[in-house]
DNA sequence: CGTGTACTTGAGTGGGCTCAAGCAGGGTGG
DNA sequence: CCACCCTGCTTGAGCCCACTCAAGTACACG
């Protein structure tokens, strides 16, 4: 079978090398002719607003790329109740975590517009037993989500600090991309959800920003909306008692 | 160089086949002879209550296998305040989320008396990257702490709900022993800060606890001393709104 | 046996929750 | 294209849990 180029194989819709994933396979030693084997069985698949990519408990049969927009990570307390404990953006890989797993260890919901590219876990397996070197760098990858984890709980929960201060460090994380100032929108509830207060708190807060001019609404439909931040602002708000 | 026994090369203090670190290790592909010489460079401690295994920021330089005790993972806020992200027990590993890093992420502390097997990190180092199959466990490991880094999150924070019912959750995780009914007893301080409260709220709790006979006070001495737990009638209030 | 730290307990306050009503604006169907 | 509708957001009033401040007690350790 002729091999093509990497890009061909993914539809001509992207370029697979930008890939978060691809900043990880490649180096060590692999070999071009292996990547563009692991890209054949790649899908690429566009997910609206608050559709699940996958299930909590669900056959873990894929891990996802995310190549834009933003996706949150839910799991279910004793009591029933959703809350999100990570929260995915472009570049990021969704499902590692469960990669050696059975099932799926959270639910994944697209946040506004979220595209994706899925890759069976077969292929995935299959590419990192072959190349010794990969274990490696997922370990890495591994430690960094723990790491991410645990600056969530010591900077966005605890009942000591107020919902204001914790609402300034949570904006400050769902910048888009690193060091600018376009802020991923998420609805009421799912800002409770993540820093464990109520939405009405959550919109009064919101609102005292926005006529601050600390926050500044944008985008016109669910699937397009964020914020501009005004970083310094919420910089300072963030480090208060 | 003529081979000792393992034992003899722990200075007969401990058997290090006892270790969770051997678990992992031993099975898939390294030979007793290689574990015998991984065993060379490894060193036996006493921690008594309070003192530190290791402070967040210095040098990567060891990783320790917990033999006996309880050791609380601490991180600081962007305030200063002192959160508790994870606690380790018997057979855990501490320092495993750094050791690939240059410092360590966490200050380690021994919470009551602490025994521990000190591992250097060359050795670690060296021993992972000549055994292949070791990577791959080690990754598992990794995402279980992930796991159980998210269960804390999902379970154990969270303004909504009840201070009783999460200190209820916290004292089932806090168990010595999987299905055991004796609880590590933190001290009033150290509990807040996993829970994100105050320690005031906390002994009001506790009392109420130790009132109804669902706790009950053992040990003599901080380095000793324990909780008796009503397993049923705490899995009870775990489970309340 | 003394000293200091950890814990207990009380009274008062306040931040965030609850319940409830009104509003806006995006999506849908006529 | 417009009007409706429904979801998500806003805003208010009152209450309650947990925080704060403060004093007193117990007990671990030297």
């Amino acid at each position: 079978m002729t091999k093509m180029t990497p890009q061909v194989r993914c539809q001509g819709r992207s370029n697979c090398f930008a890939c978060g994933l691809r900043h990880e396979m490649v180096c060590s030693d692999v070999s071009l002719d292996d990547l563009i084997d692991f890209h054949a069985g790649i899908e690429d698949f566009d997910y609206e607003h608050g559709s699940a990519i996958y299930h909590m408990g669900a056959p873990m049969e894929a891990v996802y790329c995310v190549r834009g927009g933003a996706v949150k990570m839910v799991r279910y307390d004793p009591a029933g109740e959703q809350r999100i404990v990570r929260v995915l953006k472009t570049g990021d890989v969704a499902g590692i975590e469960s990669a050696f797993a059975e099932k799926f260890e959270h639910t994944a919901i697209a946040v506004g517009r979220v595209r994706a590219c899925r890759i069976p876990i077969s292929y995935f397996r299959k590419f990192v037993s072959d190349h010794g070197g990969l274990q490696m760098r997922l370990l890495r990858k591994s430690q960094e989500a723990l790491r991410e984890a645990e600056t969530w709980l010591s900077q966005l929960m605890g009942g000591t600090t107020p919902a204001r201060t914790r609402m300034a460090r949570l904006f400050l994380r769902l910048r888009a991309v690193e060091g600018g100032d376009k802020i991923h929108r998420f609805s009421l509830e799912d800002i409770a959800a993540i820093i464990g207060i109520t939405p009405e708190t959550a919109s009064r807060v919101i609102s005292d920003f926005v006529r601050q001019g600390i926050l500044v609404k944008g985008g016109n439909s669910y699937a397009t909306r964020f914020f501009r931040g005004d970083i310094p602002a919420l910089e300072k708000i963030a480090q208060e008692v």
